[in-house]
DNA sequence: TTGTACGCGTTATCAC
DNA sequence: GTGATAACGCGTACAA
């Protein structure tokens, strides 16, 4: 304790009459640059004007002490917007498309010296909540996710109480929110216009869950190709599933249970899409002569499975990316119109239909 | 709401019409339910003696204001082992591997009302840094990762300042650590054995880095069992990657590009086995006929491909779950003799060898 | 340009 | 059982 020490640090030999025992704080920093810990901490903020003199002091104890600003009492004093941490809450990090996504978040975060508070609400709107609150009781500086539905009420009042908040991938309906998504309408479309070009009239349809915008928007241009193409849709064929891989098998095995099943596939995510593989794959069906099949979202394998598999592609990182930097935009102006970014699907043809 | 409140502060009765544009605080909550702020905490922390109809009074105060406690104040005040929070630090998110293994220790962490915060270091130390000083700063209760080395000082300098560190998957040289691993050397003897056993003399190693304890297990399960076959093991046959997808691909490319090229190709991770697929695919290879392989990790897709992809199958999902377990039961002992972990690793044989 | 003093919302400690 | 009060470490209005 109180003991006077000689140490070594940083090539030269100092006195010490500090407690060493924990971490050094603002005031430690202050009393041996014998300055006031206002001086230190507006060296650290960067605010207020110090003579560089004094700043290059400062910062040289700073690193003799080996001081690390504490993030949890910054937090609690910093306003809104510096406090540098944002919360990504994902409907599931088991998915790769998140898991990609979640890596354009956390990149552009660390270029801006924010972390990122991850959390998986596993498709659980409850879970979903209990983050929600986790984040607004962190007093993060905002919060990216994709919301458990349209109408989620949980995201809305997080937002009232003054929070900013982008959606990714999934949106809301309240159009005064910044977001970014990819064109889930166009992507079905393209994805399901290509069915139909190489001959398939009946297309069974694994949707996503009916009440995201993911879901309702790939669903509608499931229903547009079909009209484009002069084609009725036939209702039985379309099933709802939860984006999880569960469902895409037993959405498949009932689909192709059909007296009259579908000749396609088309499976509106990723996961979905394993599951009917797995179907199929117990079946002995071959893809595409006996059931062609199609994805959404792009998979390790999928360029080198046999045969092939034909996705619509989303540029998952960059939704990351962009979202991120949509929110790091919000928070130097709190007041600016919503953004709203749309990015292209792209349709991979590969060989499995 | 508005409603004039007689309240006792400061040694004085005041008249109170709270403020209901911010959040309300304790000092909130207890003005409302006439107690003092004291009270109000122990009914939340659970700590303390409180006649049980006080606490439902309180609890009651707290639904109407709809009091959220907040989380930032209360770590930067409670001590150890109560800050409700946990880091974890990992070095690919979009590895399925350690995917799985966060919801392992988000599921243990959410049952025992702690969050997680789940950091991707993509196996860069100097990010692997920058994480363990954001997770100092932020006072979490403890640290779960996968070092980026069996040496890692950084981890090291953490731990010493009081903060304890669970490994999982990977390990530190230093014994006296809480670990949970999954047995490297076993797991990789099997898949060499196997390989052998059906025939195999020239086996191609794409190893994970030197340095981790992952890659050198692996690397001694793969000389034992050429040992105990009686097989000398060709140096040429083994290169080290990195745990990410090209360095697979390329070295694949490599080993199978040697004058002597080997007969079957051992991935020591599920995401170099991509990569090696990439190659054998690229170059028109038949599986097993050509070139056999066999990877560590499972992968989504892996049974279902053409062949089924024989795989060393981990449990990362009960790693992730026992190394919070471990994490929770340091901080209710933090002078426990060290825990460590040990859990079997299970061929899964399919058809790619 | 720098320093003083207060407050952020909570938990821990001591008093009653 | 309950209450008053002192921290925790930092940001900032205000003073100098």
């Amino acid at each position: 304790m109180g003991c006077s020490l000689r140490v070594k640090l940083d090539g030269e030999w100092l006195n010490v009459t500090e407690r060493m025992n924990s971490k050094p704080s603002l005031v430690d920093v202050a009393k041996r640059a014998n300055v006031s810990i206002s001086t230190v901490s507006r060296t650290i903020t960067g605010t207020g004007k110090i003579s560089e003199e004094t700043q290059e002091h400062v910062r040289q104890v700073m690193r003799e002490l080996g001081y690390k600003p504490n993030r949890v009492a910054r937090r609690l004093r910093a306003r809104e917007g510096k406090r540098h941490l944002i919360g990504l809450i994902i409907p599931n990090i088991q998915n790769p498309f998140f898991a990609d996504l979640a890596r354009g978040v956390e990149d552009v975060a660390y270029k801006n010296n924010f972390a990122v508070m991850l959390c998986n609400y596993d498709e659980d709107p409850k879970k979903e909540l209990f983050y929600l609150d986790v984040m607004q009781a962190e007093q993060v500086d905002g919060i990216i996710l994709p919301p458990a539905h349209e109408e989620d009420a949980d995201v809305q009042r997080v937002r009232q109480s003054g929070i900013p908040v982008v959606c990714v991938d999934r949106s809301l309906s309240d159009p005064t929110i910044d977001k970014v998504e990819v064109d889930n309408e166009q992507g079905s479309f393209e994805a399901v216009a290509h069915l139909i070009k190489k001959g398939h009239k009946r297309i069974g349809l694994i949707s996503g869950p009916g009440d995201t915008s993911t879901g309702r928007e790939r669903l509608e241009g499931y229903r547009r190709a079909h009209r484009e193409a002069g084609i009725a849709v036939d209702e039985t064929l379309i099933r709802y599933g939860d984006y999880k891989q569960p469902s895409g098998r037993d959405i498949a095995a009932e689909l192709l249970s059909l007296a009259k099943p579908p000749t396609a596939l088309f499976a509106c995510n990723n996961l979905m899409l394993i599951g009917a593989i797995e179907t199929i794959f117990a079946r002995k069906l071959k893809i595409p002569q006996q059931v062609a099949l199609i994805g959404y979202d792009d998979l390790p394998l999928a360029a080198v499975f046999d045969p092939p598999l034909t996705v619509v592609q989303q540029p998952a990182y960059e939704v990351g990316q962009r979202a991120a930097e949509l929110l790091f935009k919000r928070l130097e102006d709190p007041g600016a119109p919503a953004g709203s970014l749309q990015l292209a699907p792209k349709l991979i043809a590969r060989g499995s239909c």
